[in-house]
DNA sequence: GCTAAAGGCACAATATATTGTGGTCTAATT
DNA sequence: AATTAGACCACAATATATTGTGCCTTTAGC
């Protein structure tokens, strides 16, 4: 841990409880060179991040939610509960690499259906209606004549 | 650490490394029960705070410009640096204990104010002229004859 | 102005984490 | 299709953290 004064990279903990939230670790360390002591926090990794939803409202990202959404999509189509939770945790782990505080909803979207797609066609054609990112009607039927022309010919 | 999948509260060190920033420390865990794995990160303790200013607009709570303030209302009176240290940190630290995500610049003020009250008439006076925390200028007034009627007991 | 709650500090006996090295896997890139 | 970067995993030798206990100080609540 590096030291926040004065950036030293040798601290040694000099206390350390239960934080506030039980889920929390709290240590007390000392830098070992300039002898200041400071706080850390040890949580489990979260994703904080407001969603913004058509209507502009914000809310909390919820994992549960989005995957609510995929498996709604996947209804008695051919994707198990592992490609599922594969989706999930690999959108969540790209909305963390962007590291934003906020983002629309419909970004979250994509990231979904570029994985969905690969997996199952009419699974991602399901999703990709409910996050309408299709920016008009006729776009969303060629996606569908696409498909199906897709289909007849396998 | 508290396994965040079956709330048992052993868990073990499985390895760790240096996260993304430099300033954080990245482990990973095992739950001595359900032998699941779970990532955490531990970091310098800090307060991530928007701070709604008078005209509506709103900054990340900065530490350094808070001290600032109280460093010009304080000048040539007998306020140590120690002292504005103390000020600063007990603030951030009931800001912190407040857990909001959001605040007004005011109530900033207020708790730097009943501090800096106890320590020096005239740095809480001038401190309190700068955030603007009379409603109106009578109030004002009104402090300051009463801190000059108390100088003069003296 | 008392009391409780929280954070900070110290110490000593014990248990656990850390470090380096290196292999695997996947996603993104070229 | 090959390459790179990041996360994950494993192991063994070493160094360090953790736990309980108890005391002090400060702030908040009565």
């Amino acid at each position: 841990m590096i030291c926040p004064f004065c950036e030293h990279r040798k601290t040694r903990v000099v206390d350390k409880r239960e934080g506030n939230d039980v889920k929390t670790i709290r240590r007390r360390r000392e830098c070992l060179k300039c002898g200041r002591r400071f706080t850390t926090f040890e949580k489990i990794e979260t994703l904080d991040l407001l969603v913004i939803k058509k209507d502009g409202r914000r809310e909390i990202f919820d994992r549960a939610k989005l995957r609510g959404g995929i498996i709604k999509s996947c209804e008695k189509r051919p994707v198990s509960a592992g490609d599922i939770e594969k989706i999930v945790d690999e959108s969540e782990a790209e909305l963390r690499k962007i590291n934003a505080s906020e983002i629309l909803s419909k970004k979250i979207g994509e990231m979904v259906i570029k994985r969905l797609k690969k997996l199952d066609e009419i699974s991602y054609i399901r999703f990709a209606s409910v996050y309408r990112q299709f920016a008009d009607l006729s776009d969303f039927e060629k996606e569908l004549s696409k498909l199906s022309k897709g289909l007849k010919n396998k």
